[in-house]
RNA sequence: GCCGCGGUGGUGAAAUGGUAGACACGCGAGACUUAAAAUCUCGUGAUAGCAAUAUCAUGCGGGUUCGAGUCCCGCCUGCGGCACCA
């Protein structure tokens, strides 16, 4: 079998060529789905280096599930599109000045290319990109939507600013707390941004993940980034003074702990403290606001561990003890969480013990227990004494109704959206000459990114530089009228594109209910675990939104989702092009063919793990597959023989269970084993037996496949029936049943089926004990008890 | 620190509480070949033994069970996420 006759490279380009002749698989849209599946793919940014092995494989994933689910009868809806906008074509274009349309419409069509040479059966007809405006308009759209129930609001926002590159910096554009490009310090600048009110979900963003099939500790990370906690609202009154300072803590049981209260910066300026403070702390206050105002994050860190802060002179009074505690200003702690200001309980909280050491403030222990966080027993409390942290937790709260309140709170802030960039959906808003926000008309969406831009980075937002812009909007608008100059976050585009897909041409409405009913939710989405909270909890809440606007009648967009690894370099790291150890997918699809491929990496190991690239194990997948083009191809044994006929229908099951559960690598691994039988038998199989087989293949490697099925038919493979197993030709001719004495095997019996099923408990003790290998064990030994499990294992117990 | 996920041969990995290591790679020996590649055959968890076989073995220590990689408790360790969140 030497001079086989596979010849990756002819088969593929010929079937790939007639796939897209024959347009199969397109327009599945407009079918009326009876049987709908929706398959989604992570949306995927078109980079300049084109398709990598970690794409292939989800890619590949969704692409078997597609073609297995046709062939078992569902109308399968499988799009695809681009995630367009983004910083690494606008960055080319700082660099090169190369417009980003233009390197973004070249990398989709690498991409296309790549993707088509694979065999990933997309749906190519409803294609979208995010930054075509018949896109982005309804991104735009769901903006004004969105702003007119009050949910897309302006306020002064902290934003990542990297004072070398004269630029706001993406979240993920820092790292470290420095710049990505120039690693210089990014500093925290204060500016007018627009915000999506995302918080006002929180609650359904938690609950709602109870309808959702999706894996526990991605749940878990989505609950956690929420961080919603339960605890106490407590006013103390500030003496001398009809105020109060509000503080949220979740430990009220330690309250009479407290010895001091602080208060972050931004809030004692926001609360105007410095008109009731005595006059000798003036001077200090206000030092330290201005120095806390210039730290860096880094100098913020460093905060963690060497504390500042600086006595205000004021008091609160602790409604317990009666006692008078001072306030402090310190910025550890932070104003964006609770309210701003903390109880200082320095027994019970390392960070405030940190500060009270530091400052020479005073500590009582208020409860008693191993470990000064646990929960105890109270001391030191007054009437509270001697009760659980528990008990007080309820008491105490229910004693003061006047100054305290059960209540939550929250770790997700709204959605900062607006960047200062040039390659993504502008904001539709134009200002009058007072300044005041108004949307951009209907009638003028799509809202057109203008071309006329220097792309050089000046500190102020690209769109500033559009000579047409700004006459657009006075043309349209009235003079003195301004435009917005922001762009949209592109997590704004990806949210909400899988409700796209099922209408991706209409022009009235982002899709039409019908669509919309007939396709949504999505029934699987597979996606890489990096988009757990960004992009996930973002689409939930489009769609919870649009939902409550009457437009979608589902509250939850993926019903069910899992995530795909990370494919390593063959050194067990993360590929990267530092590191020299990429592999490309061009070159293995050259050398060995997009089934070999495609095979190997679903081979590698469960979906779900990270696995390194083996470029030897790749050998042994594409031998598996000529093994099997020479079986079917050239060995004309076709009598059927029992033992392969049967080895095929336990493999008929075997695939048939794996597949849709995602378990691609035993799913392999159990065609392999088939193919083991039917070469040491040097045939078996009938001509509609080996045409069952290449069936089972077909989702796996669809090239080979089609290839080996029109040796005989003249229809596609990939629209034929999923074969069934015939459960009444698997042979048993002989089980082997396990003897175990205490547990560990000690022997077999070797029996035909018929013959076991009609022996008794007894009757099988009895030949179990008259095999030698057990005799000789059992010398002088009394048979406790005997378990017996019919037909799997028998256990003599000594 | 908090939340989560892992740890099985030389390697990637299998295993509804029921024969641990399927399948594949690699390696060793052999066949074919002038030779190499490719292909094929046999072997391959460790230790001892010519062998049959025996003992040990799923990070470590306990426990439940006739029986544990799998369930429970306590550690060690690697990875991911969050992190001064009160």
């Amino acid at each position: 079998m030497s001079n086989t006759l596979y010849n990756h490279q002819e088969i593929e380009t010929k079937w790939q060529e007639v796939w897209e002749n024959d347009h199969l698989f397109q327009d599945s849209a407009k079918i009326n789905p009876a049987n709908k599946l929706y398959l989604l793919f992570a949306f995927a940014y078109p980079s300049g280096s084109g398709l990598h092995v970690g794409h292939v494989e989800s890619k590949t994933a969704l692409d078997i599930l597609a073609r297995y689910h046709r062939m078992n009868g569902k109308d399968v809806f499988f799009p695809v599109g681009w995630d367009a906008f983004g910083l690494p074509a606008e960055n080319y274009a700082i660099k090169t000045g190369t417009p980003p349309e233009v390197t973004t419409k070249n990398a989709i069509a690498t991409f296309e290319r790549q993707l088509k040479r694979i065999g990933i059966s997309y749906d190519w007809d409803n294609e979208i990109a995010t930054c075509d405006p018949t896109y982005y308009k309804w991104t735009q759209w769901i903006f004004l939507e969105l702003f007119s129930k009050g949910l897309a609001y302006q306020a002064t926002g902290k934003v990542n600013w990297c004072p070398s590159c004269q630029t706001v910096l993406a979240n993920e554009q820092v790292v470290n707390g420095r710049c990505e490009r120039c690693d210089s310090e990014v500093i925290q600048k204060d500016m007018k941004q627009w915000f999506f009110k995302i918080t006002e979900y929180r609650d359904e963003l938690i609950s709602g993940l109870d309808d959702v099939d999706w894996p526990n500790p991605t749940k878990q990370q989505q609950i956690n980034w929420i961080g919603k906690s339960e605890g106490v609202e407590v006013d103390f009154a500030l003496k001398n003074s009809n105020r109060q300072l509000k503080v949220f803590t979740t430990r009220v049981d330690t309250i009479a702990g407290v010895t001091f209260m602080v208060i972050s910066p931004e809030k004692f300026a926001e609360f105007k403290l410095v008109e009731i403070q005595p006059e000798a702390n003036k001077k200090a206050c206000e030092d330290y606001l201005t120095a806390s105002s210039k730290k860096t994050e880094e100098e913020r860190k460093i905060g963690e561990k060497n504390k500042t802060g600086v006595d205000t002179g004021l008091f609160v009074t602790n409604p317990v003890t009666g006692k008078d505690v001072p306030v402090w200003i310190a910025d550890y702690v932070l104003a964006g969480y609770g309210t701003g200001v903390v109880m200082g309980v320095p027994a019970h909280d390392p960070r405030d013990k940190a500060f009270a050491k530091k400052f020479d403030l005073e500590i009582i222990p208020v409860i008693e227990s191993e470990d000064e966080v646990a929960y105890g027993t109270l001391i030191n409390s007054g009437k509270y004494t001697g009760l659980s942290s528990k008990e007080a937790m309820e008491k105490i709260p229910a004693d003061f109704t006047d100054i305290m309140k059960v209540t939550q709170n929250y770790r997700l802030r709204d959605w900062l959206i607006s960047r200062q960039r040039y390659w993504g959906a502008p904001i539709p808003i134009v200002y009058d000459p007072e300044g005041q926000p108004h949307p951009v008309k209907q009638e003028h969406l799509p809202w057109l990114l203008p071309t006329d831009v220097d792309f050089k980075p000046t500190g102020e937002s690209p769109l500033r530089s559009s000579v047409e812009f700004k006459e657009r909007v006075e043309k349209l608008y009235g003079k003195g009228w301004t435009p917005e100059y922001d762009t949209m976050d592109t997590f704004v585009d990806s949210s909400w594109y899988f409700l796209r897909y099922v209408d991706s041409k209409n022009e009235l409405q982002f899709a039409s209910p019908e669509q919309l009913k007939n396709w949504l939710p999505v029934d699987f989405y597979m996606i890489g675990p990096e988009h757990i909270v960004l992009h996930l909890l973002y689409s939930r809440f489009f769609t919870k939104f649009l939902r409550d606007q009457g437009y979608l009648k589902f509250s939850e967009p993926f019903m069910k989702m899992r995530h795909q690894g990370m494919i390593l370099g063959p050194d067990g790291r993360k590929m990267s092009k530092s590191k020299g150890n990429v592999i490309n997918p061009d070159d293995v699809v050259e050398k060995f063919g997009a089934d070999t491929l495609r095979v190997y990496e679903m081979f590698m190991g469960p979906i779900e793990a990270d696995k390194p690239w083996d470029e030897r194990s790749v050998v042994g997948v594409h031998r598996f597959l000529r093994r099997i083009f020479d079986l079917v191809m050239t060995e004309d044994n076709e009598v059927e023989m029992p033992r392969v006929v049967s080895k095929l229908q336990k493999t008929i099951q075997k695939v048939t269970a794996d597949t849709p559960e995602l378990k691609f690598n035993t799913a392999i691994a159990a065609m392999m084993e088939m193919v083991n039988v039917w070469e040491e038998h040097g045939g078996g199989l009938s001509k509609a037996q080996k045409e069952q087989f290449v069936k089972l293949l077909a989702p796996y490697a669809p090239f080979i496949a089609e290839e080996m099925w029109h040796k005989v038919n003249k229809n596609t493979i990939h629209q034929s029936e999923w074969p069934k197993a015939d459960e009444s030709l698997i042979q048993q001719d002989e089980i082997i049943l396990p003897i175990q004495i205490n547990g560990k095997l000690r022997g077999d019996l070797r029996i035909s089926p018929a013959e076991l099923s009609a022996l008794s408990k007894e009757q099988i003790q009895t030949m179990a004990m008259a095999l030698p290998s057990i005799q000789k064990r059992l010398e002088g030994q009394e048979i406790k008890k005997f378990i017996y499990i019919p037909g799997k294992i028998a256990n003599l117990v000594i």
